[in-house]
DNA sequence: CTAAGACCTGACGTTGACGTCAGAGGCAAG
DNA sequence: CTTGCCTCTGACGTCAACGTCAGGTCTTAG
């Protein structure tokens, strides 16, 4: 069993972070008799899946509907409709960062070249399979 | 010349939004006798960029210290290295975003493959050249 | 035993991009 | 001229995911 700053410190969030996760049902611990809180080994991996869908834009309300579908793998219509919809938006995002970063690639290769170094590859060709088009 | 309720309507934000960028330094307006602002054609654009950076996670104040870069087309050594990391950002969000987005696909397919349809293609395949390995 | 940390609850503060409201003025149509 | 819509400034409200502080309890190393 894991205590809180320990989980906090290894899933790489704040202890309050993870207070206010329960306090919107995402996250779930015993107590021991003074009343402090233990997480088993496996909270690491879903605070960890939490950054993840809070990254992409899901709301605490909207990953709390999608747990149980998440957890049990069985998505009834409610929740399957709610994923697919979610996951579209991300798609949409998607499409929209990637003709920014061109757009913002254009800007920093219009005057210099030096920029260019091969720990940030091009990636334009590869997603679209066609130039940058700005 | 366009007034402010035309280009909030043209742009698709809210007046409110207008103003907002103006006290944000990102926006300029010429007035009439009255005070009433008056704004180019090509605002209707960049008001569409201003909604393309904050839509990709630039702040108001960062994208005030590119504009003239943008606009100029000379970046100087400051605001290339400001463009370059956050392009890098934005690269580094798309790759988290794609993870997520095949995470979310793979528990939408996982029961059911009815869900799928022809108006949001498969893109993984077309990204990484690789199969979803959830 | 005791002092330093870790933990508890409760509650108020923060930030960014606006929303909303109040009160006052401008402007073309009828 | 007045009616109705647009615009102005100024200022407070919102929302989500936490940060931070207060005041108290628990636990453990020495």
């Amino acid at each position: 069993m894991i205590r809180i700053g320990d989980l906090a410190t290894r899933a790489g969030v704040s202890v309050r972070a993870l207070r206010y996760y329960e306090e919107q049902g995402l996250l779930y611990a015993t107590r021991s008799a003074s009343g402090q809180r233990h997480y088993p080994e496996a909270a690491v991996d879903r605070v960890r899946l939490f950054q993840q869908l809070y990254a992409a834009g899901l709301s605490s309300r909207t990953i709390a509907t999608l747990l149980p579908c998440v957890d049990a793998n069985e998505p009834d219509e409610e929740s399957t409709a709610l994923l697919v919809s979610e996951r579209d938006r991300i798609d949409r995002q998607i499409e929209d960062l990637i003709a920014t970063r061109d757009r913002l690639t254009a800007v920093i290769g219009s005057s210099k070249q030096e920029c260019r170094h091969p720990s940030v590859p091009q990636k334009t060709s590869r997603t679209t399979g066609q130039p940058a088009h700005v």
